[in-house]
DNA sequence: AACTATTTATAAGA
DNA sequence: TTCTTATAAATAGTT
């Protein structure tokens, strides 16, 4: 399809034909595995070469797909699998058929193929739904405010430690400006690392003031029955800030305000 | 390919997972085919739908392009002869696996089974729950809407008929006095069956002010657009009344009417 | 195998 | 479902 278009007939010249054979091929199987990803398709490809080489593709499996096939027509008799069978008849028709019902399930509950549906039926799908959803909610929220308590933790800790390193900051000065009268007669890098210790520390102090307003205010929003959404927006920035939070961002923080005039 | 670069991956919405399913699918076999003409290929090709629906296509015959793969791993299989076996006995364990799976999500979907999940993996589940419930609820209330409309032309349809069966009234009064007199002369019992008639036209009325009261109710509920509950708890109401409307429930309601002092 | 001019397929929208 | 259209993808012929 392309530079020219062709004729839909076999392609005289042999090697031209394997190579078209060789790159549609190639394609045919791409658009069979997309189809089948797109649109959950369960799907089977099977070529042979015209020199009798096969190659195949099953979005699921080659057997399955075929005794799938096979049974489809007949397959219209099958009973709904009381527990008994359920438990003692494994075969493959039977499981599969789960599948599919399971398929159906989850389907309908994503709100799909529906038609079939009495209003009763559907009445109580959206119940179910209902439930499913306030439950899922609750586990959710649940782990939320957990998340956000070990964050405050964290913060707490980090805050207390931030004032003990302020206790000694005074002394480490004192280091540095000896480090720095060594260099002047010594070639050592102490004084680096004197220096980005000292900023480290005001680059703990920044953070640690913004990470208390922030708490505070996830606090406030909380005792005041905000909605979760606003809390959640909350918790995003709480979560990326404290994520900056290791000893090589300490540094990064500690240099940028190291190069701010 | 077009219009915009899609991901391959499931699609979430139903409708446009549909359309690209039957677009693609007709691809697809375009392309099966015009591999087969083009390169003398022996091409077959299966795939089921989501839903279950088949499609296929062989460029000889499905079966013999079966066999003869069949017969062709039955050959690579003199090499390894447990293969084949392998796969099979697989394929039960697949399946067993993919019922667990399925069971798992759908008892996911329902709120249990949550511990083992992170937060954004309950966040996605919620969000997946809500555009379920979402779907469920909106096919419900078209479906209730319809049943509505099919309760209001049947109620209009019963005053149709009950102003139809007013109009006669009076000659059927005429007969009715006319049997009450033959009573007296006679041991004939049409005179109750003709009473009974009388009253089971006062039934109707009776009824028919009612429904018309509710349907007016239920339209003036509509037009303000008022929740769906009370709409609900109304149209509850109004079946159980048109339930009623067989002619025993008239003769019934009439009745009551009779017996009342 | 790569390239690329074209043809085809198709996603989105009606 | 089917049509249209802009654009992505596939690929025929060539190197």
């Amino acid at each position: 399809m392309t530079r020219k278009r062709i004729q839909i007939k076999k392609i005289d010249n042999i090697s031209s034909r394997q190579v078209t054979f060789s790159k549609r091929r190639k394609g045919l199987f791409k658009k069979a595995q997309e189809l089948s990803t797109l649109c959950d398709a369960d799907i089977a490809l099977i070529v042979f070469s015209a020199t009798s080489k096969l190659f195949e593709y099953a979005s699921s499996s080659m057997h399955q797909v075929i005794e799938r096939r096979d049974s489809h027509s007949a397959m219209n008799r099958l009973d709904r699998p009381s527990i008994e069978l359920q438990i003692e008849n494994d075969s493959n028709e039977i499981l599969r058929k789960k599948v599919e019902d399971k398929n159906r399930e989850l389907r309908q509950m994503n709100g799909e193929d529906l038609q079939g549906l009495t209003l009763q039926e559907l009445h109580k799908l959206e119940e179910h739904l209902k439930r499913g959803l306030i439950n899922v909610s609750k586990v959710k929220d649940e782990k939320l405010m957990q998340e956000i308590s070990t964050l405050k933790r964290k913060g707490v800790e980090l805050m207390e430690e931030n004032q003990r390193l302020k206790q000694v900051v005074p002394s480490l000065i004192h280091v540095h400006r000896q480090s720095s009268e060594s260099i002047l007669s010594n070639s050592s890098n102490l004084p680096e690392d004197g220096g980005s210790d000292t900023s480290l520390k005001l680059g703990l102090v920044y953070c640690n003031y913004h990470l208390k307003l922030m708490c505070e205010w996830q606090y406030a929003l909380y005792i005041e029955g905000l909605g979760f959404n606003l809390l959640r927006n909350f918790y995003e920035d709480l979560k990326v800030l404290l994520s900056r939070r290791t000893v090589e961002d300490f540094r990064y923080l500690s240099n940028e305000r190291k190069f701010m005039p």
